[in-house]
DNA sequence: TGTACATCAGTGAACGCGCGTTCACTGATGTAC
DNA sequence: TGTACATCAGTGAACGCGCGTTCACTGATGTAC
């Protein structure tokens, strides 16, 4: 049953957003390959014909998660205009970007079980982090805090995805903590960045759909 | 083979605390009861003669691990004494505790993966994590920064949990990287917290064995 | 443009394996008398 | 204190199940002529 190149690639990106979803929602441990070939509409034999492990879906799934994190969030802005603090903190840590743990960033999702996973994981992982801390950085303002501004978008980045998983890991149990946590977490985040504005220490609110 | 009570309690404490460290260092989807039993030096029957699931063991592995690390932290100081925010952060935030996973913090060790377990395993986290909170919030001097007691008690925890995760997830792939994360979350949670004394920015050194 | 055929993405049965859990049984403990 | 026996923590074989991976096969694609 050979398909087309176009179709083979479509096949490809559709097993990546598929199990980067499904790993985000249920851990990389958490999800097997039946599962990942079934929701994305081919055998697991159609998922072997593209990656050579499972482990090795793993590593490229995060790669693809970041990477279209990213494109999003540049994209997000009129071109030539670089986001700010502001935005990496509407984009990233929400009440609404907690609670769509399938669609947001795969380090927070993951945060504490890359360690165990490959060294290929760990390197995405890494990859990934570096970017984010170089983009924080660019974004930065003046801030009351006597640190150098690497300092800064490394705690601040670091923050965010604490932050996130301490409010997923606390909502069940404790809703209105799990508010008060990613309320918290805004806040400092952005007066350690620099952008004291109350604007955005604000929930942003739902854009429209489509 | 029925045993004394007192050889009972004290599997009942093996397997706790086997459970707890190997569920810390491969995740709690990450090891199985077969392997926890033999570790602790008994079959996977007389762990379910103790615990009716893995599930149940794994949210009393993590209350257990969690009240130990309570009674650690306030033994360490002289009775009646209490710590202060420096002592946590030695305590919970170096380079050392990043590389003894098992023997550290299972909030940090896990945090992504509780809101994936039964809703036991993440009521047990809140307790936990509203206890760091208290405890921390207690331990806060003066800061540069324009937010309540206990917004900056929320910060500093949950960027001790996402920090360590994110130094853990970076080691093997950029192990100077990682150092960078650890002594930036250092200064940056010591700052917030008010504790601007350069003493705890250094890495504490180790303490004599026994 | 039309025909022959090599390629290879995708199918689905099968593999060995370890998972969490159950259960009939054991035998020292600890209680009742 | 001594004897009889109920208790129950712990043993180990067995269970059904889903895991990651392999492989013989299929058949439309896309190339060679």
């Amino acid at each position: 049953v050979k398909v087309t190149k176009e179709q083979t690639a479509a096949n490809r990106e559709t097993l990546l957003r598929t199990a980067g979803r499904l790993f985000r929602e249920h851990g990389i441990d958490g999800v097997g390959v039946a599962e990942i070939s079934k929701q994305a509409g081919l055998t697991h034999g159609a998922l072997y014909a593209q990656f050579p492990s499972k482990e090795a879906l793993a590593a490229e799934a995060l790669a693809e998660g970041l990477r279209r994190g990213f494109a999003r969030m540049t994209a997000a802005k009129a071109s030539g205009e670089l986001p700010g603090l502001g935005d990496y903190l509407d984009f990233y840590l929400s009440n609404r970007v907690r609670d769509d743990i399938g669609g947001s960033c795969p380090m927070a999702a993951s945060a504490s079980e890359i360690a165990r996973q490959d060294e290929a994981i760990g390197a995405r992982f890494t990859a990934g982090f570096t970017a984010t801390v170089g983009a924080i950085e660019a974004a930065l303002g003046d801030s009351p805090v006597d640190a150098t501004r690497r300092e800064r978008a490394i705690a601040i980045t670091a923050a965010m995805i604490g932050g996130l998983a301490v409010a997923r890991a606390t909502q069940k149990s404790d809703p209105a903590f799990s508010d008060e946590i990613v309320a918290a977490m805004r806040k400092m985040t952005g007066l350690i960045g620099g952008e004291a504005d109350a604007s955005f220490t604000a929930e942003p609110s739902l854009p429209a759909r489509g």
